[in-house]
DNA sequence: GTGAAAGCGCTAACAG
DNA sequence: CTGTTAGCGCTTTCAC
């Protein structure tokens, strides 16, 4: 394997002048160029990064800690954010952290072992730590599509009041009033968050926001599922849930019609994401859509525009969302109860 | 940042020993150790990787390319490779080469470039050279998913034939005889590999092999839908649909359901790979089980064992693969074609 | 515009 | 069991 000095000897230049050629940092001759370039085509040179890494402190990599990597959500954050390090020239590592806050610290540790450039942070829950670790270092960090309150960092995040608002409004206006929510974690403040956008929405609708009824979930489509035994039990009266993510809403769905439980003639459903899946299943799903690939696209840059580093630089970018009206939703049943459930 | 130099002068020993505390390599007298432990907390030392990868020529990475990040059976991959190379105390770098051979080839040598561990590579299609690149060099890379006929290569693969066979012999034994097969991309070996699992499936059933339906796809979602409307017009008379992913067959199975069509009763539809979605559509998804977790297993192992180098080593792993009957599949229609589209 | 030299942080080889 | 020394491959001063 060639390095750069087996380069320079066959340039009969300087190592110093093949990082030169190579950066393009500072202006060279174009006849030693062409023969640097030519000693490197030759030799099949291919820079190393650690070495590079190392001495400039730029690992040329970019770090993105996810709480749940099976989750299409964040698959969609991995896949965007590959797309954008690439282009600033950087490869992506990709932590799971499992929903577990040590394995959280652990992957940062790493990163910042690795000399990256930058971290994309989701949080596991509110509880997480992990941030104070970025406090000090220089390492430019943005915490992602998690976001806290107060954030005392960078951040890009979705507007989860009016995707609550967005979600609720819709089903409020085609005439429901028996809207059940199906939450996310509750020590994941964006959870919090688009559960008071719904309640906001209650509240113009002069409608008891206080009553605003709820089932704590956990993002996962198997809660999904359970959700509907429990809302069949309690609130037969139930005209309308809304899932706070597409993975639950879909596993409502399909809890409800296996019921024998019409969508939407019996019962509406909306979600949040707009993953791919959203729209493979029947009926589609109405949802409110995530913007992943510009949340994304802007996280990395401001990685790189420099100041995204410690708790000083507190910029916050709050993208909107917009709801997706699909077959999912329509007015409720003018009549009672949610039909007995039927046998499949 | 305090480097091991910091430590060692704590704790009042050389910086090998420090070394030799955190790595284990060699045993250190109980009293050394705690007291560098001790400067260790103290100082809040983490080593830097970009140093020890550089010297040792370990980078404690593994990276892993793949054809199209958005295809979820390759996010199954990536969410089991970070399992199993955390693990092995390795981060995970994700490429994704997006069907395109120019950014393979970069990917790996950025991956070369940063002494990695090893290199899991799924190949964007057979007329891929990546795979030379990485002949002299000594760095252990296995082919995972996409594997050739004969690899010069470790490879983790799945029984594709037998996958192929699974599928066929399961509609044909339900008394199917008009089968059409939506394939993979052609220059993908396991595509025709699937292929000819069917085909020595009709044969077995003495059935005209040779005449084997296929429509030429590429394992996206859109083209299952596509397909329909190729099917549908040259073929009425089909009574059962092969896709080589569930991707697609979850196309297929929702083109169809739009133009009325029933899932099993008119027409069933079978899968490859049994991603999560399968059993969350309705009816659900019959299909070949694509074990992800255990060739991840099976691929980083082989990482380590320290001879998945070079062209020499060949072991190739060929996993077994089972059929999951669900809800898509059953007898065909005693009588005559497909009805005629009916508007949804 | 180019070269020499130092050093990023670590491990490996050797000596003791 | 421990220290010394060298050097992985690169970038960054600082000269010239």
């Amino acid at each position: 394997m060639p390095s750069m000095k087996d380069v320079a000897r066959l340039a009969g230049v300087s190592v110093a002048t093949v990082s030169r050629v190579i950066n393009k940092t500072v202006p060279v001759e174009e006849q030693t160029r062409t023969r640097v370039e030519e000693a490197i085509t030759r030799l099949g040179y291919r820079p190393n990064l650690l070495g590079s890494g190392l001495r400039s402190r730029r690992g040329r990599l970019i770090g993105l800690a996810v709480p749940d990597i099976a989750n299409p959500s964040f698959a969609n954050f991995v896949r965007y954010t590959e797309e954008f390090a690439r282009r600033h020239k950087c490869n992506l590592i990709v932590g799971n952290t499992a929903d577990d806050p040590a394995a959280e610290r652990r992957f940062i540790d790493q990163l910042l072992g690795r000399n990256v450039d930058g971290i994309l942070f989701s949080r596991v829950s509110d509880e997480s730590e992990s941030l104070r670790m970025l406090d000090d270092v220089g390492t430019p960090f943005v915490v992602i599509d998690r976001g806290m309150q107060d954030e005392r960092a960078a951040s890009v995040v979705m507007d989860n009041e009016r995707t609550g608002h967005l979600a609720a409004r819709h089903l409020l206006s085609l005439g429901h009033r028996e809207i059940v929510c199906v939450t996310g974690p509750l020590n994941v403040a964006l959870c919090r968050q688009r559960l008071a956008g719904l309640r906001a929405a209650l509240r113009e609708s002069e409608l008891d926001a206080s009553e605003a009824c709820f089932v704590e979930g956990n993002f996962k489509y198997g809660f999904g599922e359970e959700a509907v035994e429990h809302i069949l039990t309690h609130r037969p009266e139930t005209t309308a849930i809304w899932a706070q993510n597409d993975l639950m809403a879909i596993g409502v769905m399909n809890a409800l019609q296996r019921r024998g439980i019409r969508i939407p003639e019996d019962v509406s459903v909306v979600g949040v994401d707009d993953i791919e899946f959203a729209t493979m299943i029947r009926p589609q799903l109405t949802t409110v859509q995530q913007p992943f690939r510009e949340m994304c696209r802007i996280a990395v840059e401001m990685l790189f525009e420099g100041n995204a580093t410690g708790a000083d630089f507190r910029r916050r970018v709050v993208i909107s969302t917009q709801l997706v009206i699909r077959e999912s939703t329509s007015h409720p049943r003018v009549d009672g109860e949610i039909p007995h459930s039927v046998a499949r």
